[in-house]
DNA sequence: ATGCGTGCTCGACAGGTCGTAGTACTACGC
DNA sequence: GCGTAGTACTACGACCTGTCGAGCACGCAT
């Protein structure tokens, strides 16, 4: 996977935080603090949509863009593209689990108990 | 934290094998299959240096080149920073927890476990 | 049918990063 | 004093990202 540029990310942002599919114009209207060409939404979603990264549908003569995964996944898949970049994955795995602030410690220990009941 | 590129990682990777610091002849030795231009290795150490990613210390007219930090805390800082990246962290720990495959959430249980008993 | 607004696709350019390397300067040993 | 090893500086092309403009298509109101 490839990472993403800021623009891109402010972007995915705005999608992630929205439960419907929307607009580029929508999205240049969320995004209105940075006061960009409308055509420069456009190009960058359309850079997203090729990147796998958003999935659109046609309404109308416009586009509607939704994010293709959900932040989460997209966050876990970095970080599992961390993991391999290692040769010993348990070592860097130990260390991230000592990297973990307490409560999220916590969070990710029930995530593998219950991965364990099942 | 800025990502490496391709030659970048390749002679980390070389430097995080090595238990001792190299010149940059040596690495060049190293990674002599793709026949790189001395200066070429270098320049690559070079930027690694100003990036952080190595410390460099005199031999003689020479520099000798070591991490400044092991491969698993950049791993797990990579991981961290994409943790970072979400606003609900607890989803993404949690998502990261289910992709992760048995025998290494075993390692994940135990590490998690031991830092609960200090 | 004409023209305006909306939206699209293409192409472009500038700034940054990365792989790759040449040149020019320096210091040490013989 | 000269060759060699090693450095610093500079460069250049490819690719990525932010940023747009130009030009084309379509539908609605006049």
């Amino acid at each position: 996977m490839k990472g993403l540029g800021e623009l891109e990310r402010s972007i995915m942002d705005i999608l992630w935080a929205q439960s419907t599919a929307l607009t580029a114009r929508e999205v240049g209207r969320l995004i209105a603090d940075r006061d960009l060409a409308p055509t420069t939404v456009m190009t960058v979603l359309d850079r997203l949509t090729r990147k796998g990264f958003l999935h659109r549908t046609r309404d109308g003569r416009a586009w509607r863009y939704a994010p293709a995964a959900t932040r989460d996944a997209y966050v876990a898949e970095l970080m599992l593209e961390a993991l391999d970049m290692t040769g010993d994955r348990s070592a860097a795995l130990t260390r991230f689990a000592q990297a973990v602030s307490g409560p999220e410690a916590e969070i990710l220990r029930r995530a593998l108990t219950e991965l364990e009941d099942e």
